[in-house]
DNA sequence: GCGAAAGTGTCGCTTAGGCGACAAAGGTGC
DNA sequence: GCACCTTTGTCGCCTAAGCGACACTTTCGC
């Protein structure tokens, strides 16, 4: 597990081709039923792809369900960041906001009784906020300080967060829109998110030395 | 070659996926620029396929085109005649359409200079046509005398003859519609299948004993 | 003309996928 | 309980597809 991060630059077209399939045959299937009605066989026979395969690629359905859901999630995220997307403070709304709406969107279309879902789902979401955030961490400057948390720790504080946040704000009874309830939340976020913050607002206080704070 | 003529049971699932995306593949590229002018590589990426696999299916691009063209006129003959429709007047008249559509379709989309497209086109669309007719010669009440012609015979002659009329509308300058040409023509592909003539006319004379002419 | 570039057709070799079969769970009906 | 059926994972063997490389031929551009 755990190889290359974000490079994937030779795969033999077979493996793609099959690796977009079997997503691609569950979510017309979970289109058409449920999730726990559908067996491996429903999965292979619709990817017209031998049920032997299905197992070269993915555990059991469970497994391609975290990786459609993983595949739908970054689809979006794309969709609102630009590719090479780097860290401000907009892009960091996108992402809060793509977390709200693809929860939003989870619980209206899926009927309640999700099972495993949502489980699933969180894990996935946030393991892909995580990567982003942990790129974004990374590419700032480092400024790492012995015993000060690690740029993984606060990836996995803030990825945290913002789906707590969204959980929260999906189960109001009149929310705000997405995107408002993305900036509201902000400051919250990039609270966690300490080497970043001098990125965010240009006119800040000096973090280290001694805040002289001027007069009102 | 010409191994089983209409079963075709188990086939190899990747052997049935490649042979979808070529045709397909080439539909689409033909669809952007000229046939001349697409390579074989063309095709192959198109297909997501490797080259190689191109040459393990077709010997080159044109035979290639000549499926492609084939099975478009084999899908549009399926559209106008049910599947193992029986032989009869109309059945037949619905051939001898879509033989003169598919004609003046290729005709008015592809620009004159067609090279062998023609040639190819016309060779399968007989073929085709001459293997449907086989089909319902062989079903037909055999009544085959020493010294007359084989249902093979039968069946060519009127492929042609279908095919030569079809001709003949197709670069007429004020042509009447392909149904009402289909149906104008229909009695002298009759007079060719005489083993079938006796399903077309109810009401028919006695063919072997003496014509007893009725008085006007 | 002539060299570079692109396309063609064909070779082994490697790899992913198809297939039949199997034992081991899970239902379902009686 | 017990059969019966479906589904699940997992084998080994075979085959189709991928790939790099090769020797051509064709097509340009100069």
């Amino acid at each position: 597990m755990l190889e290359k991060t974000r490079s994937e630059k030779k795969v033999d077209p077979r493996v793609r081709r099959t690796r977009q399939w079997l997503p691609d045959a569950l979510a017309a299937l979970m289109a058409e039923k449920s999730f726990e009605s559908i067996t491996v066989q429903d999965i292979a026979e619709r990817a017209m792809v031998n049920r032997v395969t299905f197992y070269a690629h993915f555990n059991d359905k469970y497994a391609l369900l975290e990786h459609l859901m993983r595949a739908i999630f970054q689809k979006k995220l794309r969709a609102r960041l630009p590719e090479g997307a780097p860290f401000n403070p907009d892009n960091l709304v996108g992402v809060i906001q793509v977390v709200a709406e693809n929860l939003d969107e989870i619980q209206s279309h899926c009927p309640p009784p999700r099972g495993q879902m949502d489980t699933l789902m969180e894990k996935q979401i946030k393991a892909e906020v995580d990567e982003v955030l942990r790129c974004w961490l990374e590419e700032a400057p480092a400024r790492r300080l012995a015993g000060q948390p690690t740029p993984e720790q606060a990836a996995t504080i803030a990825s945290w967060a913002i789906y707590g946040a969204a959980v929260q704000w999906s189960q109001k009874v009149r929310r705000e829109p997405a995107g408002d309830f993305a900036r509201q939340v902000l400051p919250l976020i990039l609270a966690g998110l300490q080497p970043l913050a001098h990125l965010a607002e240009p006119a800040r206080l000096n973090p280290a030395r001694s805040p002289k704070r001027s007069a009102a």
